[in-house]
This record gives C-alpha cells, sequence and structure tokens, in this order.
DNA sequence: TTGAAAGCGGTACCAG
DNA sequence: CTGGTACCGCTTTCAA
C-alpha cells in the first residue's frame, strides 16, 4: 500500500536536478540563486505540490513562524477586533496565530502560556489577566519576545501597548460637567479590574477639579448581570438621578439603552448615554451613541511593530506606549434639564 | 558568552542518569516506566527547568498537536463562543488552536488553510466560505482529517456539523402564524448566504402550508447598515406594516429593537421580534427578546468528537449531523392587533 | 553559485 | 524494562 508520501524538499531536489540546499535556498530566499535554478526548482515544487514543512523549519531555525495570542476571552468587541487585527497583520507577515484564552485567572494564562512556549512561538502577544506575575516571569526566563497589550501590567521587562484611559476619561467627565451634568453614574462590570479603577480615579478627580459639586455614583453589574436593569431604573427613578450614565463596554450599553428606553421621556432628554466601548451599532441607531473611540487599530498595530523589533533582536529599550483615545460625543449626550426640574414633571 | 541555552532531552536524560528514551517515555507516557526512573526524570525535568519542544516532537510524529480553526471573522457572539469552545475543548485535550480568518473570501481561505497545512496540523475545522471547493480539495488531498462547521457545505467527503436552519425556521413560522401573525418580515445580512436561503425557503414553506394568505417581506441590510433603521421604519409605517419581525443576528437584533423603540406603542403590542442569534443581553432587556437558541455548546462538542475520531484514524464511514435548534418565544412576541386595526390610528 | 553533510530535539525501533 | 541509535525534513556551514 504506497499511500501517496507527502513530497519533502529532497523530492523536489531530485526533480529539479539540483541539491537540497539549493532548494531551501530559492524557498526561503537566502541567498541569491541564479534565476535558471529557481526556475527549475519552482517548476518542480509546482509538479510535485510541494508544501514546506515549518515543523522541520521551525526546528532547524529554532523558532516558529507563530506568534501566540493570549487574551481573556473573546466574547467582547473590542477583543473581537483585536483578535481580527492581528490575525490580518500575522497573515501579511507570514506568521500564523496560535491563540489561548485564559478566562482571566492567572493560572490559567500561566499553563495556557506555557503551552505556547513549548511550541517555541517567535513571540507573545499578551492582553493579561489581573496578576500575570508568573507567567510573565516564565515568559521572560524564555527569553521569548512579548508585548502587553490593553491592559497596562507595568512590567519593565516587557514593551506594553495601552491607552490613555485616566486622560480619556478625565476629558469625557470634564465635557460632561460642562454640559451642565452634576450627577453622574458609571457602571463597570467589576470594580477590580485595573482598567475600571483608573477610570473611576479620572472621573472622580474630573470632578473634584470644579467648585461646584459633582457626585459620581458607581454601579457594579458583578455576577448578576440579571438585575441589572432593575438596579439601574432604581437608581434612575430615584429624585435626584444622575443626569449622565457612562457605561464600560458594548453588552452594558445595550442593556442600558433598553433599560432607559422603557422610561417614557428620559432618553435621550433628561439622561445622557455614552459608552466606553464602541458597539458596531453605535452610529446605527437614533439617536446615535456617544462612545469612547479606542484606538484599537494603532494599539495593534504598534504592538506588531514592537513585537517585530523584538523578534528581529533589536537591543532596543523597553516601552510603554500609550496611545490616545476620543470622546466621541453624539446626540445620546444632551444638557441635561434645569436644576431644580430634575424632581418631578 | 555562555547564554543558558534551553535544556534538551539530553540533559534530562543526563541529569538523571538514564537514556533519552527513557525520558521520552516518561514524557509521553508511551510505555510503562519503573517508578524509580520516574520520579528520578521528573526530579530532573523540574531540576532543569525542561520544555518539550513541541516541534521536534511533532516533526518526529509527523503531526503537531494542534488543530487549526478557520472561520470568516470573529465579530459576532457566534463564532466568538464557538471559538470559546473550540479553545477550551483543545485545550482539555492538550491541543493548540491555530486561527485564521477568511474574511469570507474563498481565496484567502485557501491561502489560509495551505498555510495551517504547512505547519501539519492534526486537524481541520472549517466554517467554510460560500465557495470552499479548491479549499475542500486541498485538504482532501493533504489528508488531513477536518470537520465543516455550520455552514454546510454538503461534501461527502467531510464531516458536518451543522444545525436545522430550516426546521427551526419552519417552526418559528408556524407559531407565529399561530398566533395569528400574517404579514411577517425576515430581515437578513445578505442573501447570498447558504444559511439565509434556507431560512428564507423555509418561511415561505411555512406560510404556503395554511390556508390563508401570509405575506413574507425580506429585508437585506447589505453593505449598507447605516441606512436600515430608515428602510425598516419606512417599512413598519406602512398601513399594512408586518407584525413580526424576524433578524439573523445579534446585531441586526440590537439595531432593529432601537429602531422600533422609537415608534411610541409600536413593539412590542404591535410588532413582535425574534432573532436567530441569541444576543447575550436577549433576557436581561424587558421585554425579554425571543430567539432561536442554536445548539452551539453541542455543535462545539460533536464537531470535536468527529475530528478527534478522524485524527485517531477511526475509519468511520462520513457523518452529516444536523443539531436542532430551540424556538425561544419570550414576551417580545405577542399576538398582533386585532385585524382591521393595523391601518388606523 | 552550488553541493555535501552535520545537526536541530525529539521518537521509536531493536537489541539486551 | 532500559539504552543505543537511526531518522523525521529542513537549514546552514563549509568546501569545491
Amino acid at each position: 500500500m504506497n499511500e501517496a508520501r507527502r513530497p519533502t524538499i529532497k523530492d523536489v531536489a531530485q526533480h529539479a536536478g539540483v541539491s537540497v540546499g539549493t532548494v531551501s535556498h530559492v524557498l526561503n530566499e537566502t541567498i541569491n540563486v541564479s534565476a535558471e535554478l529557481r526556475q527549475r526548482v519552482e517548476a518542480a515544487t509546482r509538479a510535485l505540490g510541494y508544501e514546506q514543512n515549518m515543523l522541520a523549519h521551525a526546528l532547524r531555525r529554532q523558532r516558529a513562524p507563530v506568534v501566540g495570542l493570549s487574551m481573556p476571552h473573546v466574547a467582547s468587541a473590542y477583543l473581537a477586533a483585536l483578535i481580527d487585527l492581528f490575525e490580518d497583520i500575522a497573515a501579511g507577515r507570514g506568521y500564523q496565530v496560535m491563540q489561548v484564552l485564559t478566562r482571566r485567572d492567572p493560572e490559567i494564562e500561566l499553563r495556557r502560556v506555557r503551552e505556547l512556549l513549548r511550541h517555541r512561538v517567535a513571540g507573545l502577544l499578551l492582553v493579561p489577566t489581573l496578576d500575570p506575575r508568573r507567567t510573565l516571569d516564565l515568559i521572560h526566563e524564555s527569553r521569548t519576545p512579548a508585548v502587553l497589550v490593553d491592559r497596562p501590567a507595568d512590567d519593565p521587562r516587557f514593551d506594553q501597548v495601552t491607552f490613555d484611559n485616566r486622560r480619556v476619561m478625565h476629558q469625557l467627565a470634564t465635557e460632561l460637567i460642562r454640559l451642565g451634568h452634576r450627577r453622574i453614574l458609571f457602571v463597570v462590570q467589576s470594580q477590580m479590574l485595573i482598567i475600571s479603577r483608573q477610570r473611576i480615579e479620572a472621573l472622580r478627580a474630573a470632578a473634584a477639579q470644579i467648585r461646584r459639586p459633582v457626585k459620581i455614583a458607581i454601579l457594579e453589574i458583578g455576577d448578576d448581570a440579571a438585575s441589572y436593569a432593575d438596579r439601574l431604573l432604581q437608581v434612575m427613578q430615584r429624585p435626584a438621578h444622575p443626569t449622565a450614565v457612562i457605561v464600560s463596554n458594548s453588552t452594558i450599553a445595550a442593556l442600558t439603552l433598553s433599560a432607559l428606553q422603557t422610561m417614557a421621556g428620559a432618553y435621550p432628554d433628561r439622561i445622557s448615554l455614552v459608552s466606553f466601548e464602541e458597539p458596531e451599532w453605535a452610529e446605527l441607531i437614533s439617536p446615535r451613541l456617544s462612545v469612547i473611540r479606542q484606538p484599537i487599530r494603532d494599539i495593534a498595530r504598534q504592538a506588531w511593530q514592537l513585537l517585530l523589533r523584538r523578534m528581529q533582536g533589536d537591543p532596543i529599550p523597553v516601552e510603554h506606549l500609550e496611545l490616545h483615545a476620543t470622546v466621541m460625543l453624539r446626540e445620546s449626550v444632551r444638557k441635561p434639564p434645569p436644576r431644580g426640574r430634575d424632581a418631578g414633571p
């Protein structure tokens, strides 16, 4: 039973009447091969349907043309977009993406990244968990190039690309306050996240900056998403309810929108809404949803750029990039109703 | 400059005072090794911080413990969930996931899958494009086990796991008609998709099944998502507007919901809504959104099961599984207003 | 410029 | 059950 074995570089060499070294060189463009031989080799690869074995290639080269991508999950529009961009860039550069999910658990992160390292990935793109220390130690020990993305871990051993959470929240809050909002509600998934903490901090700082008192309320969704709408409405139906709501991601935005729309006349007239993540439908609904536009394309590009330089062995110093996010105020944000009128019709 | 080289299996063998063969056997549990030697080996791997080189492993074994995952994109909740499930199952079985995105383009699909094949993935999970023929030929030629997921390609050479689009749409339509709906609007992204065609077909079939005339309208979003809300409202404001709207995915559901809610008193009293994809917020909004619950967990599990069997070389005949989706009618669906009243105030 | 040959780090066969 | 060793397919040095 002579099953058509996959052709190897030897078969190609034989077919083309050259040595395997020559074939390898035309395959990888390692050195200049005469036009004639190159043609013969290319003809042979086509004739035989030869496909380079990247395992052997990588074993010999001591690294696979593969980057590992580690992130908490894929459910958010933001992370999905990140995957999309990374995949696209990688494909263009001849790299494959090996992806693992940490499910926000540092232990899982450690185990999964270890697997990636076993596969001798050339580099690592990491959206770290809350406590990535052991994982980072492991990576550092293995001398594998890595770039931290989105969640700041502030490790001096690794490049990092994030965006200015604090700054953009400060900007947003300042803008809302300028419009006249004095009671602002910020809805977060979890207060534990570094990102949430940074944003809350910036929100409070912005509020403290003006003379008039601005009240900041935080609503944490936590594990009980089902009761969120009720909890929100409860808050919004109080006499001195918030006049502006900031939500931290697209899912919460959808829920909030739906809840607010059940309160006749409330949204967007009496209550403004801004989302920190940009849902794909933000500009498609009416009134158009105000959002923070995260520089996600730039984050992906820069992260890749840094990683590429490390993979090429550039001895550049560690960089911590912080990109700018943009406040996009649209019709979902208005001036609050005149003071004193909030309480009743 | 003697940079601490990564320890190899030889180092471990030497450190443990055994042969490399023995080390390999305890690593892979290939044969039974005496407890004492196993302990010595394990101690040595720990002492040296040894990490098995999967490239060498895979090269020798002629296949990497890696499955390739090819899908059109990652933007939909459905596909994201699939990735999530596959990653989880794979991790549990000691496999890594190498992921490529086809962006709905058969050419890209072909190129990207070819890359996967070069990496000698042990198996392939494929959410195919509209025309995957050349890709499937390539895969078949390479004798790589593969399972088609979600989009039916009906290729007799490959296992396939889908769900019964036609059946569930038929069921849904029948139910809506039973409730009294006589004008149903189905909103799709593109009529080109096999899935869309199947659903439309089933919808029409269900409508044709009863004596009373049922009007079916199709609204295609196409590339111009921005104008969708307007187009929808235009349809819904006609005198004999549809009383039930079925949308084909979560994004469209969000848009539709938002648009309908701008028509005072329309939703859900005069207009019912059902989504073919289940957004995470479906049960969190009020009224709760009716959805088709796709058996996504089962799809992932079954696809993996089939793939695993093929990867183990089981000579089972090709299977085409069609799993059942479930109609989940909730408060977003009501009886339509009494006949004759639609047109008036 | 081209060819020969030595490994990359494992696995698995074979002999003991 | 254990150890020695050929070899997986490719890259790369070295000599011609």
